[in-house]
DNA sequence: CCGAATCCGACGGGATACTG
DNA sequence: CAGTATCCCGTCGGATTCGG
């Protein structure tokens, strides 16, 4: 969904040791005894470029959307036309009382992952049409960690819950 | 920055299984050969609900901004102040030759997180004011995973990017 | 049945100004 | 310095229509 150009990263130069020492000035000032592990952390930061255009992010935004996590579980499971795929999509999505997925975003959200890598099509041209879906191994690989994230937020559920509601309820005292 | 009420799931029950029902008459009538797998992953995602009001999901959309993979592996690091960390964060931003983020943002952005308790806000009522933000231990884990989704896409950067390169040459020909 | 095009409401996110 | 409010714009996402 994004035609951003993703440029590739030319850090870890020697801009990236001028930004940490400027980083640092700013950040010593306040507070000396932090350099240790901040340092470290920043470094890492530096290098791999974790702002709105580096890769990492472009991909963590793609998925982190309305449908993504539901999308590509679903297309784990095998091979799917996008008609099946939008009704078992939107038939699963009702269980938490959501509306089911426009053909509008399913379609599109389908392309920017086929653009990644993440998804194959093949079409036959047949008529009526035939498209299938189905993962890469990349995909695969994708949909692994997105089970590890959904797995640990429901290991979290209760925690993040009761957060919420100690923090709305000291909201609207 | 979502406001909604996160109902809890009421799956698992009974309509779990009507529902599997109809996801296997709509599915196996074009592919009969596919039960197996299919069944199992659509179980999974009908018992743990990953529709856009479910709490994994929720969560997903939260990090899966422009901002928050940075902000909270920096946070990672230590304490911060509002307007330290908006420098850092943008400063480190630049690298990427992408722009600051905004105190308006900024702030939105640590509220949510504190909401669903991932960082603390600690707050001196002197003059001139002065607020400490920092990851909660549920923070520190979140940015673990946040670390490795990062890591698996730098990981895969050179796939995915000749994969975006070959879906654009035959895209405009 | 696939999917592109159009219209439109909602939200994310930036810039600025203002209060405590 | 922390935080909120206002304004503005670009994009996301839903509903509908049309073509192949």
């Amino acid at each position: 969904m994004s035609e951003a150009g993703l440029p590739r990263y030319h850090s870890g130069g020697l801009a990236g040791e001028a930004l940490l020492e400027e980083l640092r000035a700013t950040l010593v000032h306040g507070n000396p005894e932090r350099t240790a592990t901040l340092d470290t952390t920043l470094r890492f930061v530096a290098e791999h470029g974790l702002g709105p255009q580096s890769l990492p992010v472009e991909i963590i935004q793609l998925v982190g959307d309305r449908w993504s996590a539901l999308m590509l579980t679903v297309l784990a499971a095998g091979t799917f036309r996008p008609s099946e795929l939008q009704k078992v999509v939107s038939l699963l999505s009702h269980i938490g009382n959501s509306n089911s997925i426009s053909q509008r975003v399913l379609t599109a959200k389908l392309r920017s992952y086929e653009r990644l890598g993440f998804v194959r099509r093949t079409a036959w041209d047949t008529v009526p049409p035939r498209t299938d879906y189905d993962l890469t191994p990349l995909g695969h690989e994708l949909v692994k960690i997105i089970r590890d994230i959904v797995l640990w937020c429901l290991d979290k559920e209760d925690d993040v819950r009761s957060a919420i509601q100690a923090f709305d309820e000291s909201e609207d005292e």
